[in-house]
DNA sequence: ATGAACTTTCAGTAACTTCTGAAAGAAGAT
DNA sequence: ATCTTCTTTCAGAAGTTACTGAAAGTTCAT
């Protein structure tokens, strides 16, 4: 049947935009989000060339984006023996997927903002100023509310997805 | 003490350029962020054109990001008698600030995203294709984990500081 | 009505990010 | 050593987002 075919790619096409246009809200490269949603809905691993045809995009940017994912654990190179190519494919596990962005996120954003904050902190200890001790006490407050988030966070990504969600429903029933 | 002051400054400027880097990270404007990190920071409220000087940033950007800021609901209005002028306030609490961002970006990013999903799904109904069958089934579990993730949001940010904290504690030892 | 004090909008500009295409680099095949 | 196939890099172009400054709009006082 071919029109379901065409309903197939359709909806793909409608999945990789709007996946795209997601990463860009959340401060991911839109091309990186495209290629990582045409790769986590393909069937085969695909080479640079075929994400090129696919979503018309360059050489540069395609293997830059590439590389990128490979970078966040989001994908991975697959070679496929006689060939030199090399193939992509994507970790389609939604709980592994959740892992790896999370730890990612952490390392790269969360990290640095808990070093700026404890330095902020320390900078304004004993404080004799009422604004002193203001700012003393907000990135205080600050930073224990997000060292706190991160670790609940670490902790959540290191179950395993069946016991995270027990838990959960154990909690909210 | 002047020295103090001086300390103090710095360290409030290392928090406001810092929270402008984060926030660009996150997908929200530099100068919003940093316009919040100046008046979460702020012992009083603050006027347009005393945001404009700290900042060194013109009247319309100021105005803009005051009031997108506005939005999000993370600062308010407040009106002096007498005055004619319009006064701006951050909300101060970590886990009221934590709870406004979370509902905002559910309203304008998850839900929209499990709109697709959803339709994503929909549309390959019954597909008798591998590939047809594989797409609907990525779809469903990405919807899965994104609602149930966002559910599991919502309640945490409508409980109350102290007994989400407990609850924590409860389940994480 | 006029003016003063303030807020809002917006066209044009500046800054930044992403993308292209071509050239250079690597590595195996002959 | 040279060719072929593929990967990587990068300068400049295109596209996007954010910012400025000035003009228009609003509101209140006189």
């Amino acid at each position: 049947m071919n029109e379901e075919r065409a309903r197939f790619e359709n909806a793909r096409e409608e999945f990789v935009s709007q996946w795209g246009i997601m990463g860009a809200q959340w401060g991911i490269n839109r091309t990186m989000a495209q290629i990582h949603a045409l790769l986590m809905t393909a069937s085969n691993v695909m080479s640079t060339d075929e994400v090129m045809a696919a979503l018309e995009i360059s050489r540069g940017n395609a293997h830059t984006n590439l590389k990128d994912l490979v970078g966040w654990g989001l994908i991975r190179i697959v070679t496929k023996k006689g060939e030199r190519k090399e193939f992509f494919e994507a970790e389609k596990e939604v709980w592994e997927i959740f892992r790896r962005v999370a730890r990612e996120r952490k390392r790269r954003e969360i990290d640095p903002a808990l070093e700026t904050l404890r330095n902020c902190k320390a900078a304004t200890e004993n404080m004799e100023s009422t604004e002193g001790k203001a700012f003393h006490d907000q990135m205080g407050q600050l930073e224990d509310f997000v060292s706190f988030a991160s670790k609940m966070g670490d902790r959540v990504a290191s179950m395993q997805h069946g016991k995270a969600i027990k838990l959960a429903m154990k909690i909210f029933g």
